[in-house]
DNA sequence: AAGCTAAACGGACCTCGGTCCGGATCGTCC
DNA sequence: GGACGATCCGGACCGAGGTCCGTTTAGCTT
């Protein structure tokens, strides 16, 4: 299987100096808007190396996706998997895009208890179990693609995250400082720690699931599901 | 000035398979027990190493830490720094070490309301807001001593503050997942999530300090302190 | 004091991420 | 269809982390 062969936004951007960022504006969600307008050839080697990464993954692991060993496997010059996708963070993150997207689709329009027409409060609870389970699969990969500690929270789609966090806890608990609060609870769910947890101390998922509906029903001050 | 010349325990600790490690033991937190017994000329090569780092730092900041440059700057070999620190991550840390040590020192056995001698809950909120400003005051330092994604938890100083943090909530909460929820009021600490919203997002320690004590209100299901 | 061994040393060497720039291509405009 | 400019390509090049191994040395033993 080749993963997402299209989508995502990383684009080499600009060093971004270290000035306060302004608050958070929405993402595009909308399935177009993407691939502004790639030359043809441009287009062509883009998904030739995505196709080469994924395979690279399957034969030789996460590790086995050197900048070089992909643009050999997708007879392609090493110059242009950097141009088209910044760094080997922007290269797995593109590798990833096809399943974000979708988790954010899900809770953004989705059906229930994801999607909008549960109470918020239910659409938190699944909102953390699913973010749980996506990482768990994908956890090397993920883990992989997490850039530098000084980038890991501007990313677009921890952005994504973040908001649809801030969003909800705002209706759950007004009177609260929401956007912090998203932070930590979002740093419950970081695939590092799930790592961890799960990998080098050898706890199972179900207790992570419980953890984190512990952690919302403590945190908004609710009474956990029965 | 130069920070830790002595102390650490960091050497080129063997690759550690990624087997579950058996429940966190307690630190040693014996000021002695340290340096076990480097020969004469290994111990004088360390001090150089971790002085000529400090000047270097103050110089060119950290990033101007290569391991070649502290390695010319002691005129020492540069397998040697490796020998010592084990990776660049090492040498960091080592430089972090002295205080470190003594914020250990603090909460194990230091005066009230840090030490014992206090109730928990109050020892729990002094906890955060210790770490909050020691991470603070040397946050570049601690973000570029922070180890890759996978090391990150398994890290001994890591160890130390959660079962610290573990114990405390013990004391409070004894019903619930103290091992998880430690996990999610350390996060909230990350040296990486400070700098992004302090640095980034431009937020005044208060704020951040406010959140520590609400959340830990929260999680406890107590009262915030007046 | 001489000898011996484990430990430490040093720097050549390798790999990999990232940069650069001369040359090839696409797509468009006459 | 020809020509022109923006975009893209490719691979040589660089710097930094990390490894390796032949050589040196500290410190104990006899």
């Amino acid at each position: 299987m080749l993963y997402a062969v299209f989508m995502s936004r990383a684009l080499p951007s600009s060093p971004q100096p270290q000035e306060p960022l302004e608050p958070l504006q929405l993402m595009q969600t909308g399935p177009e808007a993407d691939e502004p307008c790639l030359r043809a050839d441009a287009a062509r080697n883009r998904a030739r190396l995505l196709e080469a990464a994924a395979r690279l993954i399957a034969e030789h692991g996460v590790a086995g996706v050197t900048m070089e060993a992909v643009a050999a496997a997708a007879n392609v010059g090493k110059g242009t998997v950097f141009r088209r996708f910044g760094d080997r963070t922007g290269l797995l993150t593109a590798l990833l895009d096809h399943s974000a997207k979708r988790l954010q689709a899900d809770f953004l329009s989705g059906p229930p208890p994801l999607g909008p027409g549960s109470p918020p409060l239910e659409r938190l609870r699944a909102f953390g179990t699913a973010v749980l389970h996506r990482t768990a699969e994908q956890l090397d990969l993920q883990l992989a693609a997490q850039p530098e500690p000084t980038r890991r929270f501007t990313h677009p789609a921890f952005g994504s995250l973040h908001m649809h966090t801030t969003v909800l806890l705002r209706q759950i608990v007004p009177g609260a400082d929401c956007e912090l609060l998203a932070h930590t609870l979002l740093a419950s769910l970081d695939p590092a720690l799930i790592h961890h947890l799960t990998r080098q101390r050898g706890m199972p998922m179900e207790r992570l699931e419980a953890g984190w509906l512990d952690l919302v029903a403590r945190v908004t001050g609710t009474d956990r599901p029965r």
